[in-house]
RNA sequence: CGGGGAGUAGCGCAGCCCGGUUAGCGCGCAGCGUUCGGGACGCUGAGGUCGGAGGUUCAAAUCCUCUCUCCCCGACCA
């Protein structure tokens, strides 16, 4: 590709009101630009990368026998009807009608319609197993984008769907895909962990999340480095304290002014945190009122809540509801509540004699004890794990991290199959719902996700294997020696018959342009063009990542070039441990 | 949806408070000349519904009302 008329130019600053590191450098290399918000047109240079990243995820999707097909990005409402889903999703689902006034939607992913064609075109055991996948455009209604192709409303997202006659085929083709994503992300370059995740609206069994580490990521992961336990904070649990063994005391009111909060409230009675019970309250989408106590050195985990009690939304309670059910915001206290769900998390359970709100401002309850004065709907673990808490597997204290989602696998079992009627028959004839799965990659964030990993204060560093062009050809303009800009013509001939991908700077800019360009943009090897080396019948090869140079003949060039290529290919599959073990599923 | 910020040339901004020429500046863009190994310089030039609508006024980028859009922080997810 010559430069001189590559669709998309660079820029010298990024628009003042961009903040995240990978969308400014992708908008500055002219990869990507804004249409609206969450709306980005891929130029070619960004199109090319994701086209690559997408090439990565076809062969080693196909490697674990995934079959691609494509399916339609506008759906009738009916199917989603059928999944149950076309109530469930909320705004985010676009919703619209079509000429003949019959309700349409468009894809928030392909559960649905992967599902119908499976009840067309299985019947029978003996067709299973079967991966299918397709790579295709997805618009889910975000309440907000942020963060350039990090997070979009309309995205690409290579999603396959597994079919299985049962659980034991199914943690089959879960293994698989998360070989397969294993792969996929280490080939592209990216640093990652594999996390519990939640199921969210997908529903289903068993989720895992693939975490590339960003200070920008919108995720807490939680992990630990002795045993190799990793959790989305969502989920994410902790090894609990022994229950404390110790006599519950009398009941008893306690006058404490200004307390509302729990540090005030410790502060004033001398004790730590941990001997405290905090309320907090919440609306249920269902409409009840729930009341969720944890002890005081502890937070509420919401989706951990929400799972425990089967609510899909939940919403801080307002003080005027907080009232109605006889508490007091500050203050709470489960005991001589009414018309409350009472959530109780396992630490308030396993410590006795805890100071409680007296549900009067000013006032606390001291020695407040689960089943003596209250009784719980539930017990269950609402805890939010932080950094340093002890690690539910070996007691080591956990490490936490931000991290951008760039894969996730879920087990659906037959909650699809079910709803649809996607059967086949076994070997007795009987007929069975086909257990599924369904795993997504984000292609567009995940290129993203590669820049927010590498780059320098010059621009991006992208690996060989997905980057736009192999080699970027600058030629060094020289007034009065025409034979620079002959050479490079002749190596970006010669390369080009070889099969090199060569972006050709033959632009009449400066050098400083051109070799920041080059930077910017990201591309692996530079090869400049200049009268000054030709003088000795040199070129110069530089890798973007290294500060030094190398020269070589001019008649040795197109060799030298190939074999550095062959070089950086194999120094990245040694970098990203492609020879090495993979992460092992922990299912 | 809640909170915060911003819309003036492709990008970055000034002007707005206190209304008053032809709305400026840097970068970028076009032409000519000089220059040529890390974002050169000179001259000339093109480019603007001042986000939109309404209002106040002799006069609005500037004041008032409404509205749209974008960005950032929180409730959702590839």
């Amino acid at each position: 590709m010559r430069m001189s008329h590559l669709f998309g130019r660079t820029l010298r600053t990024a628009p003042n009101d961009v903040e995240i590191i990978s969308h400014q450098l992708m908008l500055r290399a002219g990869m990507i630009r804004p249409l609206g918000s969450g709306l980005i047109s891929l130029l070619p240079l960004g199109f090319r990368v994701v086209t690559k990243i997408e090439q990565i995820i076809r062969e080693e999707m196909d490697a674990i026998g995934g079959q691609e097909l494509l399916m339609p990005v506008v759906h009738p409402a009916d199917i989603w009807r059928e999944s149950g889903r076309y109530d469930q999703v909320g705004p985010e689902m676009a919703r619209f009608k079509d000429r003949a006034d019959r309700d349409m939607v468009l894809a928030l992913t392909h559960e649905e319609v992967v599902t119908d064609l499976a009840r067309q075109e299985i019947s029978s055991y003996r067709q299973l197993p079967i991966i299918a996948y397709h790579i295709q455009t997805k618009f889910r209604d975000e309440p907000r984008s942020r963060g350039g192709l990090i997070r979009v409303r309309e995205f690409t997202m290579k999603d396959s769907y597994s079919f299985d006659t049962d659980e034991a085929g199914l943690d089959h083709a879960y293994r698989l895909h998360w070989r397969a994503y294993d792969r996929i992300f280490r080939r592209i370059g990216l640093e990652f962990i594999v996390v519990g995740a939640d199921v969210g609206m997908m529903g289903g069994t068993a989720s895992h999340e693939f975490m590339a580490f960003s200070e920008n990521g919108e995720d807490t992961i939680l992990f630990c480095n002795q045993c190799g336990y990793a959790a989305n904070r969502e989920v994410a649990t902790f090894k609990r304290d022994e229950p404390v063994d110790e006599p519950l005391l009398d009941m008893e009111d306690v006058e404490t002014p200004n307390t509302p909060t729990i540090q005030a409230l410790a502060d004033l009675l001398g004790i730590p945190t941990s001997k405290t019970a905090k309320a907090v309250f919440f609306k249920g989408g269902s409409g009840r009122f729930i009341f969720a106590v944890i002890r005081g050195d502890l937070d509420v985990n919401e989706t951990k809540l929400r799972n425990a009690i089967g609510e899909r939304t939940l919403t801080p309670a307002t003080v005027e509801e907080i009232k109605a059910i006889g508490a007091e915001a500050g203050y709470g206290s489960p005991v001589g509540v009414r018309d409350a769900f009472i959530v109780v998390d396992e630490s308030v359970r396993d410590t006795p004699n805890l100071v409680a709100g007296a549900n009067r401002p000013g006032w606390h309850l001291k020695n407040v004890n689960l089943t003596r004065d209250y009784q719980a709907d539930l017990v269950a673990d609402i805890a939010t794990v932080g950094a340093g808490f002890p690690c539910p597997e070996c007691g080591s204290p956990l490490q936490e991290t931000r991290a951008i989602e760039v894969g996730n696998i879920f087990k659906l079992g037959t909650r699809y199959s079910e709803k649809l009627g996607a059967t086949y028959l076994d070997a007795n004839g009987e007929s069975h719902a086909i257990v599924m799965g369904s795993y997504g990659i984000g292609s567009g964030r995940s290129a993203a996700t590669v820049v927010e990993q590498r780059h320098d204060d010059k621009g991006i560093l992208w690996p060989l294997s997905i980057a736009p062009y192999h080699v970027s050809l600058v030629e060094l303009p020289s007034p009065d020696d025409t034979r620079p800009k002959e050479v490079a013509e002749r190596l970006y001939q010669e390369l080009e018959d070889l099969g090199v991908e060569v972006l050709y700077d033959d632009r009449d800019e400066r050098p400083g342009v051109k070799f920041n360009d080059s930077d910017l943009i990201g591309i692996p090897l530079r090869i400049a063009v200049s009268a000054r080396n030709l003088a000795n019948d040199q070129i110069e090869l530089k890798l973007r990542k290294s500060k030094e140079a190398i020269f070589v003949p001019i008649d040795q060039a197109v060799a030298e070039i190939a074999r550095i290529l062959a070089e950086i290919a194999e120094s990245e599959a040694y970098e990203f441990v492609l020879d090495q073990e993979m992460t092992e599923p922990r299912i």
